[in-house]
RNA sequence: GUUCACGUAGCUCAGUUGGAUAGAGUGUUGCCCUCCGAAGGCAAAGGUCACGAGUUCGACUCUCGUCGUGGACACCA
């Protein structure tokens, strides 16, 4: 709200210097000269042929003439070659963070068009351990998921479940072999046997040609509902679903529907009559497929495959009918999948297909990608035998790090031993830009200093300690009282810039960026200014004041990133 | 082969419509606990922003090319 309040001021300080544009504001690159800028001058130069620097003169001195300049600035000054600094003063300041401690949710603006976001960022598979390659899509669409509710969408979240693919065919074969003469009402298996049979059943059918056929076709009168694999099938999920919850639930993933691909099933015939009303669909080696490529294309985009030529559905079929089905129940203004960053030209595919059959248009559909977890090697994350991380151990090797630290985190509770693990991955996880690969590093993923989750959950807990039982009389005053506050004053502020950032362009790490640098002044401030010893009793009042909303901006934050405080550390 | 993403300090990474002196963490070297928690604070050193052209008043940012890394390229998910 502040920031546009100062546009305003400009953009009617350009208007009487004889210009028209729409100014933007943006914060100092240069703190020591000023607070915000304008580098429009540069721009209006072109748009009327005039030096830059005359028209910057123009602008600065009719906010210089303004009536309530003070209302707004300290200093106004132009710099060579074409920067418009703007130091803003303590009553303009104090205003919009008195603002942000009394209106709700932190004064922001509320939203001109509220919209549905559909969120698909679960991809778990029913029959396989978690591994580390879920750990992104889990944290950051629960993140993504928090900071668009928070800044005022709806959402809904699908843990899009493998539950229907080849890996089952591949399991229920195991289990027909193990529990041969066990008839198949009284089979019984457990966590532990899954976690044995898949790896081995997915290493023979790599091996085995004719073994992955008997898969293929366990897997697809599966899904035609044969009822013997369909009992086998249930359990499986029963049983598996124990842990996928245990983990989710640890990470602080929720999601509003647990469906899985095998949801679609009953759909997939509806789609494809309406597909076959509409003629896209052609036939192409004995597959059902749909076009998808453009003329403006530069890369060669292979067709949508709607149904292989054995008749089955794939990937691809169930993607659709997810789409399709989503859209008539829930009429959601965008469709956003957090996944892997290699499956792009999958999404680019279904996409298009989507468009093309009038389910939703291509531009409410959106793939937000990822990079994988490298090793140091640059390759996949893997063991030192080559297996890929569960992600079970994968905590426990971070929370036995954690442990390691100093003799007194072993007294904590678990629960805030919880917490803090997670507050570890999560941070140095989402601090990153989305579209890279990153390498992971124990060490890193075992750090505790520096920017690191702990340094937040710290940071928070001895301000929250010091101001946590005390009430407040007055309100909060327009002094400012040296630079540590007045840093602190502004850095909350810039809480609205860093959440709308991250809406807009689906970026969490805009917020960790911001989580960060928030807690860095107001460590200073904390190590500069003792609360105990102040005898000014409106001094102590106001940073009590400003304290406060620090804690309450930091732990908002944290709770968009799925990061929970601790009672202690 | 085609194509996409990436290449920023020793290491791990930010850099939000192209703007002034490219920022953090970590590691290294020094300081700071008689005052609210030292998992903290301060300071120093550390850079041809992979390389070469181009566009621009101005390029880490945009365009093209080269090199390097990783990925994708119809019946797997």
């Amino acid at each position: 709200m502040y920031l546009e309040d100062l546009q305003n001021v400009l953009v009617k300080a350009i208007k009487e210097a004889g210009y028209d544009l729409t100014p933007s504001v943006i914060l100092s690159n240069r703190p020591d000269l000023c607070d915000y800028q304008c580098d429009d001058c540069f721009k209006l130069a072109k748009m009327y042929g005039e030096s830059p620097v005359v028209i910057g003169n123009k602008i600065v001195s009719c906010l210089q003439g303004l009536e309530n300049f003070s209302d707004y600035f300290k200093e106004v000054t132009f710099a060579n070659p074409g920067f418009i600094n703007l130091t803003l003063s303590d009553t303009f300041i104090s205003k919009y963070v008195r603002l942000m401690e009394e209106k709700e949710k932190f004064n922001f603006k509320p939203l001109e068009k509220k919209e549905l976001f559909y969120l698909d960022y679960g991809g778990a598979n029913i029959a396989k351990p978690l591994h580390v390659g879920h750990l992104r899509p889990a944290i950051i669409g629960e993140s993504l998921k928090r900071i668009l509710k928070f800044y005022g969408h709806s959402t809904l979240a699908d843990a899009h479940l493998g539950d229907f693919g080849l890996q089952i065919g591949e399991v229920i074969y195991a289990i027909l072999r193990d529990f041969k003469d066990v008839p198949v009402d009284d089979i019984q298996f457990d966590l532990a046997y899954l976690d044995k049979v898949y790896p081995e059943m997915s290493k023979k059918c790599k091996e085995d040609e004719h073994l992955l056929a008997t898969c293929q076709e366990i897997t697809k009168e599966l899904q035609d509902g044969n009822e013997v694999y369909d009992k086998l099938w249930k359990q499986i999920c029963d049983v598996s679903m124990i842990q996928v919850k245990e983990l989710y639930d640890f990470l602080g993933v929720d999601f509003d529907y647990w469906y899985g691909e095998s949801e679609c099933f009953p759909i997939i015939p509806v789609m494809k009559e309406v597909l076959m009303k509409q003629g896209i669909v052609k036939e192409s080696e004995g597959a059902k497929i749909i076009e998808v490529k453009k003329d403006t294309d530069k890369i060669e985009v292979p067709p949508f495959i709607l149904e292989k030529s054995n008749g089955a559905s794939l990937y691809s079929t169930t993607d659709l009918a997810s789409i399709y089905e989503r859209v008539e129940r829930h009429h959601p203004d965008h469709i956003l999948y957090v996944a892997d960053s290699r499956q792009s030209l999958h999404f680019e595919q279904v996409f298009r297909a989507s468009e093309k059959a009038g389910f939703i248009p291509y531009s409410s559909l959106k793939h937000i990608g990822f990079g994988t977890i490298n090793g140091k090697d640059g390759k996949p994350f893997k063991t030192r035998s080559g297996e890929t991380v569960k992600l079970k151990d994968l905590l426990k090797e971070v929370e036995t790090a954690f442990l390691s630290l100093k003799e007194t985190n072993k007294e904590m509770g678990q629960e805030d031993i919880d917490k803090i693990v997670n507050a570890i991955i999560k941070f140095a996880d989402l601090q990153n830009s989305l579209d890279k690969n990153y390498i992971f590093d124990t060490e890193k993923f075992a750090s505790v200093v520096g920017k690191t989750g702990p340094y937040i959950l710290y940071t928070y807990l001895r301000i929250h300690k010091m101001i946590k039982d005390v009430t407040l009389e007055d309100a909060l005053s327009s002094t400012i009282y040296d630079e540590y506050d007045r840093a602190l004053r502004l850095k909350l502020l810039e809480m609205e810039k860093a959440v709308t950032s991250a809406v807009q362009e689906y970026r969490p790490h805009y917020i960790c960026e911001y989580l960060y640098n928030l807690c860095v002044v107001a460590n200073n401030f904390y190590q500069n200014n003792h609360l105990q010893s102040l005898t000014d009793l409106q001094k102590k009042n106001d940073y009590i004041h400003v304290l406060r909303l620090t804690t309450e901006v930091i732990k908002t934050l944290l709770d968009l990133l799925a990061i929970e405080i601790p009672s202690v550390m």
